[in-house]
Parts: structure tokens; sequence; C-alpha cells
DNA sequence: ATGAAAGCGCTAACAA
DNA sequence: TTGTTAGCGCTTTCAT
């Protein structure tokens, strides 16, 4: 058993109270005297006393701790697993949190059994929810969560702006893709995606190509779509059938990896045949060759602007625009060149 | 105000005990009659019940929860920061503690300022500390510890076998980096290092690397040792005066990184005129050119072990064997070749 | 300047 | 089968 604050305050011949007060209570105007407050920190000290943070965060209703919470439908994201992604996010979030004197938890069952428990059991102070789809079930869920939440990567508007959000601005994002491969000559340009994420950021993205063709003049139609599918089957399917396009844009680095994983086998060179633009632009796509060009988002600084947007509200204040979109960049590296003559 | 126990027992018409034991009492032998249960079970739907787990964790005396610490002395690693060692390690934490239901928190302030509160402030039930450097306030801090914790990356020894230990196998990886140098013909090996930990692993890693070449029967000197200090300035100098080897192991992938890195400028290629082996061999490696061979440690399963060790350490279970040493492999990749004629 | 008492929400030993 | 009571360790009025 450890020792308690009753146990100092028995020592120091004083009450818990008195205890609490010199240990705890430095902000309060309460004073008390300073042979006594000695006498007290020398008995903590000697005993090895620790407070219980239970006991105190029971007491006073907040534990200094965030949670991070993904979307239902999607494994854990690794932190070392292809796409830094992840990764890089965490590394804003926990920053951040630490800057602020939080800690950050990662918590088992929250895909599917019991998210909304973490959201109201006392657990954490406010929490960061990231996922792209907003399913009826994540709705539900989010809608009653009793503390302070703020969504990465989906729109604010998605929950009737109830809460903070932090996205990238993905039609700017893949403008500058496609300016850049039209910049490159493409004109035949396809988009790729692996059909598991069709309604969240993919789409949105998908949106946008089709749209920023359109503004180069280009009409894209179904034809221009590539489901790569499960084990990169369609995509086998597609090169099987004959490249129809010059360059590709996926939605993340790992479907636009597999273009440059499986061109080889059916002979087709990335980028001299094939250009290929990916998104996220994490340090994975170093590990490509070609490395991947790849139009980015601040992962790292969109994690520390959800942690910052939390902390003001935990802190009680009220956000008044509740979304906050970065700008992406596009980083050239060696998947794309000009189009062959 | 959320809502409490005592709140669902007002509605069904009961007490609070009743309540704790239809929502949380399953396994106990104690009976309540299906149609209380079941009255019970409806006002706590209705209501929105949620426990409150600070209420619980106090009064049962655990939370469900682990903590991951470093040592002093060392900066927050980063999730996503060139070599993915600390990345791969939380896989495998994370991925085991979710297996068990725990959920794993970081906590700031844990390097310098005091690491010996999470330790026994009763926000753990675990912990696990990886660090390369047990140094006397980190000693310190340790024999303090009031809870279960495993070491990664320390000797079991170091603390008297006090707690148990997750460690790869030095001497035997080393081994085989230089089997595989002095296969390729090189008998000049230097060893790097740049400074910064050289009483830890890495001192055990230049120790194996002495033995190793001693067992093919050359005799290193001071010699072959080089610092690569702050900023590269001492792998430059080393250059800078003639690369007096043909082939260099470094202790980790940053430091045979940085000959990757810096060898051009002199002229020098690799690994036509010089082969570099790393340590840790994460997807890191492949992010260089050439991408950098390097001696790997099965991170994943050492931290997914740490993890093990320290449930069943947590569970009451006194392990006997306090130390799991894990075997090293080898990834031959691009950074080492044949020793030019 | 210090102490007494109450209570945060929950569970468990004991009683009925 | 259900209820009573006590208490986990802490902080905070409100006395003294």
């Amino acid at each position: 058993m450890s020792v308690t604050m009753r146990d100092v305050a028995a020592r120091a011949g004083v009450t818990p109270t008195v205890v609490s007060r010199v240990l705890h209570n430095k902000a309060t105007a309460i004073r008390v005297s300073e042979a006594t407050a000695e006498r007290v920190r020398q008995a903590a000290k000697d005993m090895g006393y620790r407070v219980n943070v239970m006991a105190r965060s029971l007491r006073e209703r907040h534990t200094q701790m965030i949670g991070v919470l993904h979307g239902i439908g999607f494994a854990r994201a690794q932190f070392d697993d292809g796409s830094r992604y992840f990764a890089s996010l965490m590394d804003g979030i926990v920053n951040g949190a630490f800057e602020h004197g939080y800690s950050v938890t990662l918590c088992p069952k929250l895909l599917g059994q019991s998210p909304e428990d973490a959201m109201s059991d006392g657990r954490f102070d406010g929490l960061v929810w990231y996922s792209t789809f907003p399913s009826g079930e994540n709705r539900r869920m989010l809608e009653q969560c009793s503390i302070p939440l703020v969504l990465i990567h989906t729109r604010a508007s998605e929950f009737d702006n109830r809460f903070c959000s932090v996205v990238c601005d993905n039609d700017q994002g893949i403008g500058l893709g496609i300016d850049h491969l039209i910049g490159l000559g493409h004109r035949k340009v396809a988009f790729a995606l692996d059909g598991r994420d069709e309604f969240g950021e993919v789409h949105e993205r998908q949106a946008a190509f089709v749209g920023h063709l359109a503004r180069h003049g280009i009409i894209s139609s179904r034809e221009d779509v590539i489901n790569i599918g499960p084990n990169e089957a369609g995509l086998r399917e597609y090169f099987a059938r004959g490249c129809r396009h010059t360059a590709v844009v996926g939605p993340n680095e790992g479907v636009a990896g597999s273009f440059l994983r499986v061109a080889p086998d059916f002979g087709i060179r990335v980028p001299e045949d094939l250009s290929v633009v990916g998104f996220d632009s994490t340090a994975y796509c170093n590990e490509f060759r070609p490395r991947l060009t790849a139009i980015s988002q601040p992962l790292v600084d969109m994690g520390r602007c959800a942690l910052d947007l939390l902390i003001r509200n935990i802190s009680g204040e009220t956000l008044t625009s509740p979304q906050i979109v970065f700008p992406c960049g596009l980083d050239v590296r060696e998947s794309t060149a000009y189009i062959a003559l």
C-alpha cells in the first residue's frame, strides 16, 4: 500500500487539509506558516509521498488526459506500416498535448465495441477523433459525446458544426497535382482508388480531380477511375487490358505505391510511360523507386492544431470558426515526368 | 453533470449496489432477479449512463492503463522522424496492450522533471521503460518504482534483475554484420558513433565489434572508431583526411545514414568505395540511396513481448527468467559490396 | 493559520 | 434477492 496524504499529515503533525494545501494548492491565497509547510514537505519527501491522481481526478473532475480515437470501420492505424500518415499526425498531437501538460492515450476497443465509453466515462478531458467517414454509426456516437472533441479529416459541417475540425484543402491539393501533370503534357489522366473508403476524403479528392481536369478542358469519365481493388487485382486487370492513361493520381500513398509496384510486371516504366502522383507525401514516398511525387498535407501541423483547438475547448472557450483548413503542397519527386512524345 | 449510478438506481427503484452488480459484476455469483436486472439495464440505457472510470479506478485500485516512459537525458522519440525505431516498438506495445484490454498512454514531462510521478501516482497499472542508458538518476528513479515495470533495451542485470527486460542480442547481431563484411573481403572496418550515447547499447555494440573482428584475426584500434560528432563535423573531418577504411558499421540507422549522406561530398561512392552497415533495419533503410544494409532487431515483437511480460507481472505472476533476448538478423540491401580490388 | 466534515462515484463486506 | 454501510484518497467549503 502506498503512502497517502493522511500518512504524511500524521507524520508532520497536521491534517490532510494542510498537506493538500502545502503540496498542491500553490495558487490559492490560503496561507500556511512556513515552518509547517517545511515540516510537511520534509515528511512527504521522507515518506516518498505521491498524489493519487485517481482520487484527485475523481474529486476535481478532470484528468489532464486526452484520448485519440478513430472512426468505426477502420483498423487501428499503425505507426510503422507503409505511410507515415498516422505517425506524423500523432507527433503533432503528442507534442501539442505535452506542451499543454496533457497526456495522450490510445484506447483499445475503440472501433466497433464501445467508443462511446471513452467519450463520457470521465477518463479524458477531451478527444481527438480522426476519421474520413462519418457513417451513421459514427455520427450517432459523436452526437452523444459529452466532452470537448475535435475532428481531423472530417468536415465540421458533417456534424452541424458542433465540433471543431481540422482538414486539408483537398480541392486545392488535387489542383496542384493536376496542374503539375498538365504542365508535363499529360491529357489522359486517371484517378485511382481502392474501394475501401469511397465516401470520405477520397470522394472529395475524386470530385476535385474531375473538377480540375474540367478546368483544363478535359472531361473525365467513369473510364478514368481505376479501382485497384483488394490485393491490387483490379490494378492488374487494368494493366492487362493495356494502360490507357499516361498519368494517374492516387488519393493516398498506398494506392499510388501500388502502381509503382505493379507497373514493372507489365513492362510499364514509371515515369517514362506512366506518371504517378500520390497524396500525403510522408517520408514513405522516399521508399519507392522511383520516389513518389505526392501532394502534401502538413500532418504534423494539423495534429498540433487539432490539439490546440481541443485545449482551448477544454478551457471553456467556444471557438467561433469551427473548421481550420490547411493548404496542401506538392512534393515533386521522381514518379512524374514529361509525357513521352 | 453526467448521470451517475445513483440516478439510475433511483429510476429503476433499487440501490446503487444493485445497479453496480447488474451492470459490471457479471462474473460474481451474487444473483439479481432477471426482472430487476432488466429494469436496471433499461434505466441505464434510457439515461445514457456511463461508469465513471475514475471512481471505479480509485475504488478498485487499478486503471487498465499502462504508461510508456523513456530515460532521462533523451528527447522524446518521434514517431515519424528518420528511423522507425520508436514507431515499430510502439506498434508492438500498443497491439499487445489492446489485446489485453489495456490502454497505453504517453506522458509529458517524463524526461527530466518527474518521471517518478508516473511510477506511483496510481495512474498506471504498469510501465514500459525504454532506455539504453541507466544513468544514476534513472537508476534512482526506477528503484522507487512501486508498480510492475519492464525494461526495453536495458539489461535486467543493470537493476539487479529486479525488473524484467527485453533486449536484442547485440553481440550476435554485430557478429552477423562483421561476418557479412569479412565475407565480402573487407579487412579495414571501422565502427562509428555519434558520441551521444556511449554507455548503453552503443557501448555493447562497440565491444562486440572489437570481439568479432578479433575472431577473424583482426585487431582493431582506437583509430577504427569514428566519432561523427554533432552535425557530422567529425565525419567530414574523417573523410577530409582520407577514408582509411573500406567498410563501416554504425550502431543505428542515423549514424550509418550519415555516411551515405556525406560520402558523395568527398567523392566516395557507397558501396563501391565504402560499405556501410547500420543497426535496427527499419523501413527507414529504404529511404537511403543506396538502401542501407542493416542488422535487424525484431522491434515490433520486442515491444509486444515487453507488454506480455508486463501483463503477466501485473497479474501477479513473478517471472523467473527476467530477461528475454531476441536474436538479430541481417538485411542485406544496397550499401554493402565486395571490396574493390 | 489550521482543522472538521462532507462528498466526488463507485464497489464490497456484511446484514436482512 | 436486495439493502446498508463504509471507504478508496483527495479537495474544499466552512468553522475555529
